[in-house]
DNA sequence: TGTTAGCACTCGAAAGACAAGAGTGCTAAC
DNA sequence: GTTAGCACTCTTGTCTTTCGAGTGCTAACA
């Protein structure tokens, strides 16, 4: 791989990605510094198409980059920015004012993030299968309705409605609490399985009926712990893109099913090394059939200092990968750090 | 209008409805059970033309209906159904176990009718103009951090984190209690201006500071109320007509903007006269540019006996009104009774 | 007066022909 | 290793032609 020969590669990769349209050789000489004839790049090109970075889509186009050649591109040729301190100043403004709850929180986020990047943006509410229980309320709503509050040592606060059949008596109410002090407080989220709950609940004895509503309650808060809900914003903009006239509909129901996406990003944060690096998925990288056009550029955001959501964008392959990850991460930067002042105290 | 003629449109409006393509003199002879020729129907059809009923894309195809056409069809002609016993208890299953939240209520009624109805579901949270506080909650959270739980007459219930800066002492809980009792139950949410709580809070001496940022959250609760929020689900079902090949992104962002749609539910809410039919806008009968190839249908839902939230379908014209009209209101039924277990006790 | 058969006419969609243009690959020369 | 030149390929756009569905009209009929 010569010097020139990058030097192309990233020259088409650029112009492709702006305009969407296979590069020729006579563009390019334009673009390209260097003072070569056409039929020179020409040469290089056609090299490049033999070590699978390029491909044509026909004999007389120009060409495209192949997933190899983005990913060489990725790897080893793309320049690597900051968001410029205005930028920054402008995403944090419009976060301003979000209330602190996660999901809207990342709503926002999601919400910026697809306009700066005009993709599909997922992100994932933070979750934690080491969850702790760290406080539980019981907020009175009505005689026979309450609602659960749970705050989890890694800063999780899910709540929810219980309706019961019974007076929710001060006496209820006290069970309750010392259960919750017994049983569930300082211990894992994870463990609070609905059969363990349910033999707990009969050895209430004539409270049994009472209880249970809302232990099973509790016990569907803590397993929303582990399980995360996945939110997506602006996939209309995915309409936009020539490469997805045919299937849009395919993409966005597979965006819409969400179990997939999910499990592509629970593959790889297990990977993960450590370092703050967004995961590329480019291409055919993906396994999913309904992906294998398009690339998505994810990374997890930290609560407390222990990595438990993703923030990622979703567009065609011809993504602007150096333009789009400085903001990425930015982006889920600031979004762990909101998320962890649930943390603090 | 003769019967005849009313035939012939009921069975145009039918077969566009099905397949989407003008329906010509032919084949209308073949469906409709009358033993009439191609000519006579023709010449039956270009009345309809001249009256206004249908249109022809051009002089060689066959008429479509107009937007006259459509509300002829479904003011007159339409049969009215039943939903069937079996539908009911398939849609029933597959609320059971929401979470009584109204957002989760609404989200899951709004899957459910997309995938009915293979239309963008549009929904929006109950809101109460006239609503009176009825309760208000501090949950504790943290050292400075609180949860204010807010439940109107309405049956509306709202909760949002607030942090501080200061420490939530029980002195200062105490002080929140008694002024929400002296300030807030009881009282319309409407009231609760953030002027008001600025003064509010400037009369309280040293404890302003530590009190503002629970006021205010308060008083952005009690806003709340007022305000809806849009829902959509289903919007990549509209990728699959035809008729949207063209502007799916135009409509879509449309949706997405979501205000625009609620001053249409709001201005048609107002008009209701109180009986329980759907509001349906057919084509041009939309004021936006966006909407003017789709039809709306939708329905206000009560919480406790009172209209506060519309449930709708957002299609194109060409909608199988006489089938969706029944699961729509079934549904907006529903959800109502669903919402209004939190106005009971 | 309403209904019908017959027929010319219209128009769009599909298929084919053709030219233009962009881009390539190869060769021979530098 | 680089370059100019040129023939070749393939897409895109335009134009024509054909085909067929569907209409509108007229004249005849009940």
């Amino acid at each position: 791989m010569t010097d020139r020969k990058k030097a192309v590669l990233a020259a088409i990769v650029e112009k492709y990605i702006l305009s969407g349209e296979p590069v020729g050789s006579k563009a390019l000489v334009d673009s390209l510094g260097i003072s070569v004839s056409s039929a020179t790049i020409r040469n290089e090109m056609s090299d490049l198409v033999n070590m699978g970075y390029l491909e044509q889509p026909h004999t007389s186009a120009g060409r495209i980059p192949s997933t190899e050649g983005y990913r060489y591109y990725v790897d080893n040729l793309m320049g690597r920015y900051e968001l410029p301190q205005n930028e920054k100043r402008i995403i944090d403004a419009k976060l301003q004012g979000v209330p602190a709850e996660s999901k809207s929180v990342l709503e926002k986020a999601g919400d910026i993030l697809s306009e700066l990047t005009n993709c599909a943006v997922i992100s994932t509410t933070p979750s934690d299968a080491q969850a702790v229980i760290r406080r539980v309320e019981l907020v009175p709503i009505g005689t026979k309705t309450a609602m659960i509050v749970m705050l989890t040592s890694s800063g999780i606060l899910k709540s929810r409605v219980c309706r019961t059949d019974f007076e929710i008596t001060l006496d209820i109410a006290e069970t309750f609490y010392n259960i919750v002090v017994k049983f569930f407080q300082g211990k894992p989220a994870a463990e609070m399985s609905i059969a363990k709950i349910q033999t707990l609940a009969l050895s209430l004895g004539d409270k049994s009926l009472a209880m249970t509503p809302l232990l099973v309650t509790l016990s569907d808060l803590a397993s929303l712990t582990e399980r995360t809900e996945i939110l997506l914003e602006g996939q209309s903009n995915l309409l936009n893109y020539r490469e997805f006239e045919a299937n849009a509909y395919e993409l966005m129901e597979f965006l819409r099913r969400a179990e997939p996406l999910s499990r592509i990003f629970k593959s790889y944060t297990e990977k993960n090394t450590g370092e703050d690096e967004p995961n590329i998925l480019i291409g055919k990288e993906n396994l999913f059939r309904e992906l294998q056009n398009s690339s998505m550029i994810f990374n997890e955001y930290k609560v407390g200092g222990r990595e438990c959501g993703t923030l990622g964008i979703i567009g065609p392959t011809r993504l602007d990968y150096a333009r789009l990850i400085p903001s990425l991460q930015y982006l889920t930067n600031v979004v762990g750090n909101i998320l962890s002042d649930n943390v603090e105290d």
